[in-house]
RNA sequence: GCGGAAGUAGCUCAGUUGGUAGAGCACGACCUUGCCAAGGUCGGGGUCGCGAGUUCGAGUCUCGUUUUCCGCUCCA
């Protein structure tokens, strides 16, 4: 264990020491857990956006994209049910120090009751079949007791929760004399209403201004544009609509780096497909997505499907791709049959029909959704763990490299002249303005060639081109490998050829 | 949010019983060498996380605060 903690400081070290990831607003202290992508960084982020909108979308023709505003009419957070479920009422125990939901510690009482009820009533049956008539009425007394006080306490309860009266459930859990499992005491905090979803004002004059909310998921944007993108696409079923987006979770903790953050990026890609069909293409993204993963050539070891047991109210299926990151195997892409929950919801708050017409079927019907949905930020997190190494040479000095994939690397070539005279500057100039139109290149003539190599190294370059006194001849240049470190000689006019990108 | 640990240059760290900040690497310029991280010379860079307090004097002692890491908690 600690030398996975040891691990992912090496981690954030590297990330910042070498410019791809940098604390938010450092020089005010830095702001909690949220991070700033600095100039390799956003490279390799842009690539993994890129990659993954090109394998979605312009591989896929029954695919296409989105991008939906942030700001989004509140009634939709109504129906797609995120202000209820991201709206948690949160209580501590002083003494043992641990937090709780309020409305769990109620619920949980409330189960112990209706346990109890379950009892007399079966010990009422047992006496009413033994004739014991005396008996079976105290029984039955207790019984109809224990009823009264379940029906009172819920609909109390249901009253407090709607009108979002927190000092009241402190008092009916104060009331009901629940104890903390831990500590056994009674000694609560108030209850304190914690709310997943960043909100803020529309409107610059304060009375009129609405409260709107910050998504906190991309989804939404694509449900809502189902029937623009159906009509105006000439989509037919199945399809599907990608989307890459910002999206925001008021996290009561938000750790482990940019593993869970408050501003957090999302690829989804929703596709619609006839219902009943929906575990069939449940299944093949699931395949499709592994797949996916596996081709950008990390250890397959590393990845592992994990299916939900416990399902959302909206789902009949999920799996999780786990990615094992310095902290063990977590969640890095989300998988989800969500069924008609989504569009149906929508149509039932906004009164339009979300309804596709199957001109095979000549039925009209709402789709069912499979959701793929991955985390960039935990993309990037998986990439750039996986790849940052120490490498032990032969001569016993150490390497410090990047492996990333080549088609994600920020910088793909560096050119390099040898020395920095007999012309060798000016011949690396004019290979650099051949290959830049094509890649991000880094011109360098700084220090000796092998400090130089190891500077690419650091930053996962996976190819360095070398200008020396033999280029000046016959227009050759070496190819300087990443990974092995092996050189090839070619010509200027075949680089392109050997720079397999 | 609770508990623990830490915060001195871009990085890794020194800094004596309180006496106005150092090293190595990195960075910039010039000279030299030239195929796998250490040549030479010169130079830039820190109000010691921030704010109070004690003191003649605080990087050092006290309190508060903030950020990071670890554990708990939370997590569609």
């Amino acid at each position: 264990m600690a030398n996975n903690d040891d691990l992912l400081k090496k981690i954030i070290a590297h990330a910042k020491e070498y410019g791809f990831i940098f604390p938010s607003s450092e020089i005010y202290d830095g702001l909690s857990a949220v991070y700033d992508y600095a100039q390799y960084g956003v490279e390799l982020k842009n690539n993994i956006k890129q990659y993954w909108w090109r394998s979605m979308v312009q591989l896929h023709e029954n695919i296409v994209g989105i991008d939906s505003a942030i700001f989004m009419h509140p009634a939709i957070w109504k129906a797609s049910g995120h202000v209820d479920a991201f709206n948690d009422p949160l209580i501590d125990n002083k003494d043992s120090k641990k937090r709780y939901r309020a409305d769990v510690l109620i619920e949980d009482y409330l189960q112990k009751i209706e346990d109890k009820l379950e009892k007399e009533i079966e010990k009422a049956k047992k006496r009413f079949d033994n004739f014991d008539e005396t008996l079976y009425r105290q029984t039955n007394e207790r019984a109809v007791g224990y009823q009264k006080k379940i029906d009172e306490i819920t609909e109390n309860f249901a009253k407090l929760m709607n009108g979002n009266d927190l000092a009241g459930i402190k008092q009916m859990i104060e009331e009901l004399e629940i104890t903390c499992p831990v500590s056994g005491t009674k000694n609560w905090t108030d209850v304190r209403q914690f709310n997943l979803m960043f909100s803020t004002q529309m409107g610059s004059v304060s009375e009129d201004a609405d409260t709107i909310y910050l998504r906190p998921e991309t989804a939404q944007g694509i449900f809502v544009n189902f029937s623009n993108v159906y009509k105006t696409g000439r989509m037919k079923i199945p399809f599907g609509i990608a989307q890459i987006g910002k999206a925001f979770r008021n996290e009561i903790v938000a750790r482990q780096f940019i593993f869970r953050m408050r501003e957090f990026e999302q690829m989804e890609m929703q596709f619609f497909v006839r219902p009943g069909e929906e575990l069939k293409w449940f299944d093949f993204w699931k395949q499709e997505r592994m797949k996916w993963h596996h081709a950008l050539g990390i250890a397959p070891e590393n990845y592992r499907f994990h299916d939900h047991e416990k399902l959302a109210h909206y789902a009949n299926a999920a799996t999780d791709i786990e990615f094992k990151f310095p902290f063990g195997f977590k969640e890095l892409e989300g998988i989800h049959s969500r069924t008609d929950y989504d569009l149906t919801q929508h149509e039932k708050y906004s009164g339009k029909k979300l309804r596709y017409f199957d001109p095979e079927t000549n039925e009209s019907y709402v789709p069912y959704v499979i959701e793929t949905s991955i985390g960039v930020d935990r993309m990037f997190l998986a990439i750039f763990s996986n790849a940052c190494r120490e490498e032990k040479l032969e001569d016993g000095t150490v390497r410090t490299l990047l492996c990333l994939p080549p088609v994600l690397a920020p910088v793909k070539v560096a050119v390099l002249p040898l020395v920095k005279k007999d012309g060798l500057p000016e011949k690396a100039r004019e290979i650099m303005d051949m290959l830049k139109p094509h890649y991000l290149c880094q011109y360098d003539e700084k220090d000796a060639i092998g400090r130089r190599y190891r500077r690419q190294d650091a930053i996962g370059t996976p190819y360095c081109v070398t200008v020396d006194n033999q280029t000046m001849e016959d227009n050759t240049v070496t190819i300087r490998e990443r990974d092995s470190m092996q050189q090839k000689r070619v010509t200027i006019s075949e680089l392109n050829n050997f720079l397999s990108l």
